[in-house]
DNA sequence: CTGAAAGCGCTTACAG
DNA sequence: CTGAAAGCGCTTACAG
């Protein structure tokens, strides 16, 4: 048996409570009977049992982190362990204990955050978006659940605290580096439709095309997979009207992209443009930089993890910024028309 | 203030043991009483506080994963982030609490560890080898810290508990592999030399190569990143007696290769062969089908958790089998000499 | 600076 | 089938 803090009062010929100010106030507690009390901690290898000082404290130190591993884009994206990670740096630096969890299946996992944090396993969660449904979030709102989501959830913005990419100006200026190299027929490999980062995409590059109505905008929807970017790709290449450039997504996509273009011999920059939303990592093996939108997407999990903190901690929490800048970095993928 | 079990008793007008027996033992209640205290519960909302559930029980419920975020190699390797779902998988469906940690430093992390265990925040920890050195192993043996190891730790292999694919085997097909398609020059980037999978690969390899003597094979060592798999296959392919084939360590090094080879103009598998030890994930983004050696490493996080949640929940240890099969998947990257 | 008392929210025997 | 009592390991006021 572990030993417990009476024993450790016993072998000092103290109290227990002086063996608890001797762990958490010593400056209340006389040199000589800390000494004693260090003595016999030692002696007898004492740990205080956490699970009894969180008890009478009445306080959690848990983040929960959800991870939606069912959906066959989690295994393949470096985005979320990317994002565990960081959460898991800021909870270990902090000492804060990171818990993460999934689901079997695809029912309401609202249901799930609920009890973990009544049965008060959990002070907080970190969601991705859009893992949880709508319906899901407003429960979990109605239940005031803490909580913060990464990705920008599809209703209640002012209402739900998130943080995201600007993935509205990531289109945006994505599309303008092309038009800057003469491109007017453009393919643009989307996400899938059901994601707020698809739409906000989306939203970026129209608030471009309608500045220039020469400019032809090719969408194609996929699923963020290689497999799947390979396959528009080679849609878009084969069509008539090809386009010059391709922008996508994210950096899995243009992947794909890339082993299109070496399928039908086109090379880039000079047959095909290639530039890319999020870098999540993939990109790094392509035997050229890639031109694409530098999303800093690696804080979010900080920014996710410090915000569940205050919370949990009880300081005030700061003005959560919920959109993170984003800048062009040029590669060697993107060339002009010839 | 949320409600205890006091206050759902009172609302019932039964006793607090009632309203436990009610959660924890339905069958010993009568069914007037169950409604009772079934309606209350619901009217206040009552979630039991697992905090003091655990301190009365003595139990504790979490396994602990320990990641060694700090090195780059993490970053990259789609291992990890397999790793971590299984776990999460594994815990998830049997209501046990993943812990997620990492330390800042590269300092001694084994004093955590024990830290973790004797303060009762976890019940045993899942380690990945080589994040955690041999002093440290010791110390957690000698401190009696229940613990699994994701890999072959490098001493005392009879004594620790651990998990590993075979990668001896996996050295030996491979190899095996490429001699049946005529090669007998061949390169092999191997990992870095203080990870015992390239102690075992090595072995594997060499217990082959000892029975052919025409058998040269060019071993480099690499940090398993894909700039060093490129730079070391470059320096292979530009030498004098440039290999036909070349195993790598991981599917990442195969990446490098393919980088390298295309520079080279060299075309797979007619110019070039590659065979992969492990695949991560990063070998699917190549335009053909990787061979290699399919380890199942996937099924290490599961295995782990496994023994971990047996000794956590007392229940009898069953034998740990510490090395999964390998076999051979073939695919489009080898081919005969020409 | 130190100790006796009370209590955090729950469960486990022990009676009845 | 139900309740009164004791206790899990710790800390927080309250005295002195």
């Amino acid at each position: 048996m572990a030993s417990t803090i009476t024993d450790v009062a016993k072998l000092a010929g103290v109290s227990a409570q002086t063996v608890s100010r001797t762990i958490n106030t010593p400056e209340l507690v006389s040199k000589k009977t800390l000494d004693k009390v260090q003595r016999a901690i030692h002696a007898l290898d004492y740990h205080p049992n956490l699970t009894a000082r969180l008890l009478v404290n009445n306080k959690v130190r848990s983040i929960g982190l959800f991870m939606p591993f069912s959906s066959d884009q989690v295994k393949q994206s470096l985005f979320f362990s990317t994002l565990s990670a960081a959460i898991c740096q800021f909870c270990s630096q902090n000492n804060l204990i990171m818990q993460m969890f999934t689901s079997m299946s695809r029912e309401d996992s609202s249901r799930l955050f609920v009890k973990l944090f009544k049965e008060r396993q959990v002070g907080g969660l970190i969601l991705t978006c859009p893992s949880v449904s709508n319906e899901e979030l407003i429960h979990l709102l109605s239940e005031k659940i803490p909580f913060i989501i990464v990705g920008r959830p599809g209703i209640l913005t002012a209402q739900i605290p998130y943080v995201d990419v600007d993935n509205v100006k990531a289109g945006s200026i994505a599309i303008e580096h092309l038009i800057k190299f003469g491109h007017r027929r453009i393919g643009f490999l989307n996400g899938p439709s059901n994601m707020t980062l698809s739409t906000d995409l989306r939203e970026g590059v129209t608030a471009i095309s309608r500045t220039l109505p020469e400019l032809e905008m090719m969408e194609s929807e996929t699923n963020l997979t290689l497999e799947c970017g390979y396959i528009e790709a080679l849609k878009l290449l084969r069509s008539e009207r090809r386009p010059t450039a391709i922008f996508t997504a994210d950096d899995l996509l243009a992947v794909g992209v890339k082993k299109a273009a070496d399928e039908l011999n086109l090379r880039i920059p000079e047959d095909l443009s290639i530039i890319s939303g999020v870098q999540n990592g993939w990109g790094l093996i392509l035997p050229f930089k890639l031109t694409h939108v530098d999303t800093q997407f690696e804080k979010l999990g900080d920014i996710a993890a410090q915000h569940m903190a205050r919370h949990i901690l009880n300081e005030e929490p700061i003005n959560l910024s919920k959109l993170l800048e984003v800048r062009l970095v040029e590669g060697q993928s993107c060339g002009s028309v010839l």
